[in-house]
DNA sequence: CCTTCATATAGATAAGTATCAATATTGATC
DNA sequence: GATCAATATTGATACTTATCTATATGAAGG
């Protein structure tokens, strides 16, 4: 498990919306078009896909264009990896940062 | 298992910073005082306090003052509640709001 | 009690976010 | 090919966030 803190902020960032967490929760049981997702809200349609742009972006779902309509889905890799990260970042390990962290070191490799 | 979209929304917007996954991290294998960790990043003391205040306040870590030191620990209640939570809403349920949900019934009852 | 050290708060600021109205794009249908 | 329906993009705006500097609070030791 690659320990990449920024890309998994990204995909907890798109975790912090509650209209997001609705609407992957709509997702869990299967695909839904864009137009019915939007029904189920009090958002305009250019917020839910700015709301979908998101999503998609950072993997979390999958969109597919089925003539005019979106079809949206859960990417199961995905809801899988961030399951994973956050068993992984939360329990104790042998090379764990907090016995190896150093900024001076790691901003370097970084480039920060 | 409550499905308190904004409660959880509020979590995951503590775990959307790259520095609070670093911090999260760091804590993994056990207690750490302020700091310790604010050796190991490029940030400024009040920054620190700024992000161990929003992971505080949250639930997700419990900060306790020995004398001028805070020493800081996850709360496992926290982190196994995210667990439970990202698997509950990813995965197919009898109730889920996909069948259900209808926003101008609920925004009403969440006074939205 | 004065100083020092650890942490918190206040105030400022630059950057990012969620939302909307207006408009553009794209696909299907007649 | 003109029109309609579904979705995307643009531009504007109010709000939030991460960061800093400066300052305050609070505990410990001399």
């Amino acid at each position: 498990m690659e320990n990449n803190y920024a890309d998994y902020a990204l995909l907890f960032k798109a975790l912090s919306d509650e209209t997001r967490l609705k609407i992957i929760d709509m997702l869990s049981c299967g695909e839904l078009c864009a137009c019915d997702i939007l029904k189920s809200f009090h958002i305009t349609q250019p917020t839910l896909s700015y709301h979908m742009k998101i999503l998609t972006e950072c993997g979390i779902v999958n969109g597919t264009r089925d003539g005019a309509w979106m079809h949206y889905t859960l990417n199961p890799e995905t809801v899988n990896n961030i399951l994973a990260y956050w068993k992984f970042i939360t329990s104790s390990k042998e090379d764990c940062i907090c016995h190896t962290y150093d900024c001076d070191k790691n901003c370097k490799e970084e480039n920060i």
